[in-house]
DNA sequence: GTCTATAGGCAGATAGAC
DNA sequence: GTCTATCTGCCTATAGAC
């Protein structure tokens, strides 16, 4: 695999994750094959065994850019806003943009195909859901503190609620294509959270 | 297909539905074949198409089948039970007993490969989905002139929201195998609208 | 209804030349 | 890094005998 340079190559090895990223987040992991992102790319099947030998590598690094990613959203929502409530709000909105993009949470679809998932990307699946957790379970904290928000019981089963509900709504939003089913979940969860 | 006798005759073509019903749940869609239920039903691949000629016919009788067991334990929730309140309950139990089997929703899992499924299923899905909707709306009326529900906004909105929430309790759950991930968002669900 | 046999396609993957 | 060529395996599906 090509050398880290310092910041935004575009190599075929990234390439490849941002077509395959897409791809999956429409279709599922076991739903596109290295022919859909070989004819995207414009190179042959076989090239694309450099970069990943395998489809569970190729998912593996996925996962983990995918996750980073999300990290460094949430770090950069930590880093701008005052307050737990409008922190929470800008989470439920990070969410609601993979939905305007017509797709669905990377780990959200991969939690419903879970059982026929190589051994690696199901410990990350797992791991992304933890990490968020763990973050909004701060979060909720921080908002009992600074009095912007308001709930019962632990700080890390209400996360478990709040993850599972916005993941439950971009799943039932993007067959209907329509963004406001997503808001139907979201705004009463936010709601019942406000002080 | 064999003749509709009177009643459960467990036939080829019904015993096909169960494999399949529960590999789909566990699996997805497209995550098994026609030689999985062959396999485990102990005849020849070929034979199973004599009864689905394809597998996007099996699939539409999974849904179709599915959907009328649904609608008939709410219509039976509907018969049993006295309020609002309870029958709410009664529903999120029976979603919570899908996952006692480790299996998500038919719909839910179908929902996430929404894109690659055959357009008879596409239409069958969201039907699934609008008529819980169309119940739940139903059971919020009741429940707000019986005094034992409490909500703001219109019912057929809140609907949307408890179904996704559901539906995305279950998603997030099974990879934890863990039931209690399940409560986690049922049980602030079941709060929030009580009276 | 179930069988054998087989077609035809696409999947992930490898060897070795350039 | 990318290519051609090829392999092996699994998939859905069909023809035709029993």
């Amino acid at each position: 695999m090509s050398v880290a340079r310092n910041r935004k190559e575009s190599g075929t090895a990234e390439r490849m994750l941002d077509i395959a990223e897409r791809l999956v987040q429409i279709r599922g992991f076991s739903n596109f094959s290295y022919a859909d992102i070989a004819t995207e790319l414009g190179i042959t099947k076989a090239s694309l065994h450099y970069h990943y030998p395998g489809k569970a590598e190729l998912g593996l690094a996925l996962i983990t850019r995918y996750a980073e990613r999300f990290n460094q959203a949430l770090d950069e929502i930590d880093r701008d806003l005052p307050d737990a409530r409008s922190r929470l709000e800008a989470y439920v909105d990070l969410y609601a943009g993979v939905l305007r993009n017509e797709r669905m949470c990377m780990c959200g679809i991969l939690a419903a195909e879970y059982q026929t998932l190589p051994d690696a990307m199901r410990a990350s699946v797992i791991r992304f859901f933890d990490e968020n957790q763990t973050w909004l379970a701060k979060l909720l904290e921080d908002g009992r503190a600074d009095g912007t928000l308001n709930y019962v019981g632990h700080a890390e089963d209400v996360a478990q609620g709040i993850l599972s509900t916005l993941e439950g709504a971009m799943l039932v939003a993007r067959p209907y294509g329509d963004l406001r089913r997503f808001d139907a979940a979201a705004k009463p969860l936010l709601a019942s959270l406000t002080a």
